[in-house]
DNA sequence: TTGAAAGCGATACCAC
DNA sequence: GTGGTATCGCTTTCAA
């Protein structure tokens, strides 16, 4: 009769436990353990090992992670940390990494889990918190902020690997670079090898968006230099319509001949309203985008775009299993973007 | 000498425990317990308080989250389970419920995760996979499959709460219900009330979106059979240019006066195709998309749209926090989303 | 071929 | 005020 679930305080079942298990099949826990992880072979009889698993099945028996963890010293999970800011600006080209990323390293015996970082905490927090989960890595995307004193702190907590993935590389941690000023510089290249001299620079006002917009824009600034004449004139846009609006309302007062959108979201929404309020595009205004998506193809002129090359994400999955196998690799840089030009309609 | 951190097999460090916290403090680890987490009120005097928060700083102690989850039987981790086929497409809408949900729920102490389920597998062993990590509450999210063994094997677990959003009710699970149905009907209703008779359907090829899109062609039907005349096509389109093409280049051939499009994004795509082609919208076609996003606004004809309603990122949260507080609440539907349809230039 | 038992890290009851 | 210690579920060594 002590067969039944036992009841917990709040008279909810208690899951079954490798104990149950055994209870039921009529062996010993070590042996539900040898059998539920195929360490089985030679040691337990076949008639035990079906006896376990039909015990197993009966039960709905699922293992406890937390105590596997406690026991074997390393979990198996591995943490994709990204700021909540940066969450809503991430769009399709995340969305494919994620699933590539995902797949990769659960072939390999590993459980991703993303955690989007609460807003208004310091990276260390943001850090603590990773770290109590003591997942083999962690990966911090993009926009995500990561300290050195961040990865130190994820290293003692025994978090085998770090890496920075399309962010500029922390001391300590390993990292997959992205110069996001090599993007604005690009987008600027180009826009003042065709004449252009009067750049205009979007930047969003949204949060979060601006550990890449700075940089983008210093890039153009650094592009700018170089040239005599050229002038470069940030201009901040929100993702309305309304913003776009007003924006364009006053664009001839600006006297630009050029802009570069931050993304092509922004420009395709500035390229709008500039057309609406009669500004011809490319012919008194150039404007590029970054991103290269599909979407951006279809307004008229066809968007002129940045696009980035990245490990995607199968790469990226390879590189953390091998990271996580072997810890002891020095920290440095995996693998560079790099930013290539998609020359389209909307600049001349 | 005991003091310096013990070294592993591999030579890394052992992570700080709350052990090692009270040795270095000289202190008990029940001490150290009592301080960490603010139930030192009168127990405790205040140097020894300090003395402790002093030691754990200095060593950079990081609490286990596996031990405390073992020890008090339940972990603080919400689990939002996506199927991996699904995350490509989920978009800037999911984007914000995510970032609204994670913080909601982190300001209520619980830690958010998502979790990308690999494809080609069944709910079950999804379910499994999540039962693992004992979270506190799964929350499904729209495409992720979810069936009622499922979720029996959840709840026997231990997980308090299950709840599935934006999808169909499934017995024993909470949710907040979308009718993918009402979408297409919605649409459907507006092609044919403004004269239309024959309506293409696009369905997207790609993989894992069929559970959004065969419900909402179900809905146009429905709406269509009420229609004496009406007939519904379907149509696949890939989401690429060239697919758009090609189907634009044998429209005239397909006789239709309408489309609705799956979403926007879908809708942008042949819209943009059937313009190329020499077909007049809204005037020889009608086109209609799904999501209202901003970008549909920016097309012209401005694209008409049918827009969901759900309870937000923030409503969410407050649900589940609540089904975690009071486990005995009787599954049902929390919610239910309406379908709304913006009218804009694209259909007349 | 199987079982007994130690121990991973944190918590909370009970004794001092 | 503070410390000893049993306990959570699981893995693995050693002994039978």
């Amino acid at each position: 009769m002590k067969d039944n679930p036992k009841v917990g305080p709040r008279g909810g079942a208690t899951p079954p436990t490798s104990a149950a298990v055994a209870r039921r099949a009529g062996v010993s826990r070590a042996t539900v353990s040898y059998v539920l992880n195929g360490q089985a072979a030679g040691r337990v009889s076949d008639a035990t090992q079906a006896k376990v698993r039909a015990a197993a099945a009966d039960l709905g028996y699922v293992p406890h992670a937390a105590a596997r963890t406690l026991r074997s010293g390393h979990s198996d999970l591995v943490l994709l940390a990204v700021a909540a800011d940066v969450v809503p600006a991430v769009g399709p080209l995340f969305a494919a990494f994620l699933a590539e990323f995902q797949t990769a390293l659960s072939e390999r015996g590993h459980t991703v889990v993303l955690h989007g970082t609460g807003g208004g905490r310091t990276p260390e927090d943001a850090a603590r918190a990773w770290a109590e989960l003591r997942p083999a890595a962690v990966v911090t995307v993009a926009g995500t902020p990561l300290s050195a004193s961040s990865v130190q702190l994820l290293t003692r907590a025994g978090v085998s690997a770090v890496l920075a993935y399309g962010a500029p590389a922390v001391p300590g941690a390993h990292s997959v670079a992205m110069d996001q000023g090599e993007v604005g510089a690009v987008a600027a290249a180009h826009l003042l090898a065709s004449g252009r001299r009067a750049l205009g620079v979007v930047t969003p006002v949204e949060r979060g968006l601006h550990l890449f917009s700075e940089p983008r824009l210093a890039g153009v600034r650094a592009a700018a230099a170089a040239f005599p004449g050229a002038r470069v004139v940030p201009l901040e846009l929100a993702y309305t319509e309304e913003s776009a609006v007003e924006l364009a309302s006053c664009w001839r007062q600006l006297g630009l001949d050029a802009v570069f959108a931050y993304n092509d979201e922004y420009a395709m929404l500035l390229l709008r309203a500039l057309q609406d309020a009669g500004i011809e595009v490319p012919g008194e205004t150039a404007v590029v985008g970054a991103d290269d998506l599909l979407l951006a193809r279809l307004v008229r002129p066809r968007l002129t775009s940045v696009r980035m090359r990245m490990p995607g994400g199968a790469q990226a999955a390879e590189l953390v299993a091998r990271l996580i196998r072997e810890p002891g690799v020095a920290a440095g840089v995996h693998g560079v973007s790099s930013a290539q030009l998609v020359v389209r309609e909307s600049s001349g």
